[in-house]
DNA sequence: AGCACGCCGACT
DNA sequence: GTCGGCGTGCTC
């Protein structure tokens, strides 16, 4: 037998060579050899030599196009016993990279994000009864065969425990063949939920609703939903319908919620209406725990997950309904490495895997509004509450005919309702979104401001604590006696209210009150839990917040809500300023009236007659979203036009507002893209770099695409210690 | 993104 | 005289 050349040639030259995403920012996937008889496709997740290290990559869909020198090639290490990423899954990830214009193979390590779990769980040992039986019988061996008897395999430990026997019973008695060893797979992270567990009976516009939403289920193709209705209206049971409906179908389902919504009471209410709780999916998952539930995903054992926005990228088995609950929430936002919207990119994901995604909320963002009226989505609308929750009357308090007193915050108009609330023996909620007690605090003697000296922004008197925080970078010092400027002591002043200044104002006016503070910074999640609990029983008269009151929880009592400051966030900057106001506030004044009591909300404004306060007072939002949507069109804003924030970061603060300049003067219209203002107030200081945050907006995608393409090759190279990321807003892409 | 290599300050 | 800071560059 001669040698032919070609095998040779082939030895050498031929090996089967792939492309593999590696979880790094490289533009394209890299090449590796396919090492003899390994069977790998697209999809599969694989380990790879890259530099030094050994890392998971994917194998990506195309040919090599043999441009990377051959003798570089690197064989793969190992193909992970676990099912491949989908055809469907590929096409998301690729599409997310190339939208948000991310290198892909950081958006695939999105849906890698467990370590250890791509080999199967370990089998867990378990013993069965076999034909045979021991020579000698003893009482303990007879109490292990008849436990044993029930025809199921039991664990070692699992048996000796049932039967009351010592393990050593049983090993005697494998030993002699009476068990033989079997290998059961892992126990299920979670029990399968039953869709037909407790089916409510639904009535009047929830049943309406319900019927509604599942016709557009049910055909089981894409469709965007959009479920609009106050708080209270039963949102949740109707899309839990649509839920049940999926998983008959056999299909999984992903309800995503903002992260802060994930409680214990969301997995409550699933259960009690599913008899399991849902899978559950978020940033403080325990590792373990982590694991078995990715697992359990890719293998389609878990049927159901609740999760925040990074469970989008799970590699489900057979995904069949994407739920996206309060989607307004500015949550589904992603500001880091990846930028995206998950929102939209569930969206995304039901278009390319052909099936439904339905979008819930009481104020919905005004992209997905334009969308509905547009028939790209389903509106389905609950109008009102049900049972005996009445929705709280709403008024403004023009704070120029009711100001404070001299050095307090609060008008005596709500003063004398808070009184009068808690005079019935009912609640009262003040909600101020700033924590701290003031937000900038001077010297009187030589006007010295406390500033960040990292990242440059006012610092926060937070007084419980004696500290004042950079609430940009997490900077703090304790609070100083005298000025650092002057050296004057006592003579410093705080200015503006905080809650906790909030608080100290209430104490002085109802000195018998129980009043409690609510805010992220005060305690960690399981005291705030307690606390709202605390609450709901009525341990509390007066209860001061920031925005986590808003979400969530129910207050049986709570009769009055009182918003500090209305007009707090209404000129920051952000072309979605009116928007949050609007959504925030209602959600807010929502916490009011859930119970059969009547109740009040007062907003505190010197702008009466601003559009977000004659929405929330008149509780008729069609004429603010009439008018925000009239505006974005004139602005080219999303949905209309594309909007994309550039964060431009550099060493020193003066740089990084010269280079945000720079970059806006080379580029203040491309093709209809213009950038809105110069380098605005820091961003947020990452290790020592000061950050600025240039806004773009632009009409045309393709425009848009091109123009961010540009500022990342061209910006950080050429411009020293800039670097530019990205925040990109969508339009609708259906 | 990691991780190594490489060049200038405070310490045994 | 070394340990160690993070700046620059590379990974199929």
């Amino acid at each position: 037998m001669t040698l032919d050349s070609t095998d040779l040639f082939g030895a050498l030259f031929d090996r089967r060579v792939v492309p593999v995403l590696v979880p790094m920012p490289a533009p394209r996937p890299y090449s590796y050899a396919v090492p003899e008889g390994m069977a790998v496709e697209a999809g599969s997740i694989v380990q790879v030599p890259l530099g030094p290290r050994l890392v998971v990559g994917v194998v990506w869909d195309g040919l090599d196009d043999g441009t990377v020198d051959p003798t570089k090639l690197k064989e793969i290490e190992k193909v992970f016993d676990c099912p491949p990423l989908t055809r469907d899954m590929r096409a998301f990830l690729d599409w997310v990279a190339s939208y948000t214009v991310t290198p892909p193979g950081l958006v695939a390590r999105m849906a890698l994000r467990a370590p250890t779990a791509f080999d199967p769980e370990p089998m867990v040992e378990a013993l069965r009864l076999t034909e045979r039986r021991p020579e000698r019988m003893t009482s303990a061996r007879e109490r292990v065969l008849a436990t044993a008897s029930d025809g199921f395999s039991w664990t070692r430990s699992g048996l000796a425990h049932a039967a009351g026997v010592s393990s050593g019973v049983i090993d005697g008695l494998a030993a002699q063949g009476v068990f033989e060893t079997v290998f059961m797979p892992p126990p299920p992270v979670v029990a399968t939920p039953d869709p037909d567990f407790a089916a409510p009976r639904l009535e009047g516009p929830q049943k309406e609703a319900a019927a509604d939403l599942l016709t557009a289920v049910e055909e089981r193709k894409f469709s965007v939903s959009l479920i609009d209705g106050v708080t209270g209206s039963g949102k949740t049971e109707v899309y839990f319908e649509a839920v049940a409906a999926t998983l008959r179908a056999g299909k999984q389902v992903l309800i995503l919620l903002p992260e802060i919504a994930l409680t214990a009471s969301f997995l409550e209410r699933f259960q009690d209406r599913f008899g399991a709780k849902p899978a559950e999916w978020h940033s403080d998952l325990a590792p373990r725990t982590r694991e078995k539930v990715w697992r359990q995903v890719t293998t389609g054992q878990v049927r159901v997950v609740a999760g925040a926005r990074s469970a989008l990228f799970l590699p489900f088995e057979d995904l069949g309904l994407i739920i996206v609950d309060e989607e307004h929430d500015p949550a589904y936002k992603q500001e880091d490495r990846v930028f995206y919207n998950a929102r939209d990119m569930a969206v995304v994901r039901g278009r390319i895997g052909g099936f439904p995604v339905v979008l819930v909320s009481a104020t919905p963002s005004v992209e997905s509004r334009v969308n509905g009226e547009v028939g790209r989505y389903r509106p389905i609308h609950l109008p009102t509450r049900f049972g005996d929750a009445a929705l709280p009357q709403l008024g403004v308090v023009d704070m120029r005919r009711h100001p404070p007193e001299r050095g307090g915050f609060l008008s005596p108009v709500l003063l004398n309702q808070v009184g009068k609330a808690i005079g019935r023996g009912e609640q009262a909620l003040l909600f101020l979104n700033r924590r701290g007690y003031a937000p900038l605090t001077l010297c009187r003697v030589c006007g010295h401001r406390f500033q960040c000296p990292d990242c440059s922004s006012w610092l926060v008197e937070h007084r419980f604590r004696g500290q004042i925080q950079c609430h940009h970078c997490g900077y703090s010092e304790r609070t100083p006696e005298a000025c650092p400027e002057c050296g004057t002591l006592d003579h410093l002043v705080a200015c503006g209210p905080g809650v906790e200044r909030i608080a100290e104002e209430v104490e002085r006016h109802f000195p018998d009150a129980r009043t409690i503070v609510l805010s992220s910074d005060l305690m960690g999640v399981k005291r705030l839990r307690l606390e709202l609990e605390a609450i709901a029983r009525g341990e509390a008269d007066i209860v001061i917040g920031t925005q986590l009151v808003a979400k969530g929880h129910n207050f049986p009592m709570m009769t009055l809500v009182g918003i500090v400051d209305a007009d707090l966030g209404l000129a920051n900057g952000d072309p979605r300023a009116a928007e949050r106001t609007f959504q925030l506030l209602s959600q807010v004044t929502g916490r009011a009236g859930r119970t059969g009591l009547k109740s009040l909300g007062l907003l505190q404004t010197y702008q009466p007659q601003h559009p977000v306060m004659q929405a929330i007072v008149s509780g008729d939002s069609d004429a603010f979203y009439d008018r925000e949507i009239h505006e974005r069109e004139r602005a080219a804003l999303p949905p209309f036009g594309r909007l994309a924030s550039i964060i431009v970061s550099a060493d020193a603060r003066s740089d990084a507002e010269g280079h945000a300049r720079a970059l806006r003067n080379a580029a203040p219209r491309v093709d209809g893209i213009s950038v809105l203002g110069p380098a605005e107030a820091p961003l947020a200081l990452i290790r020592g770099r000061h950050r600025f945050r240039l806004l773009v907006h632009g009409r045309r995608n393709s425009d848009m695409q091109s123009f961010l393409k540009a500022m990342i090759a061209g910006g950080p190279k050429e411009r020293g210690s800039i670097s530019v990321q990205l925040d990109v807003d969508p339009q609708s892409f259906l």
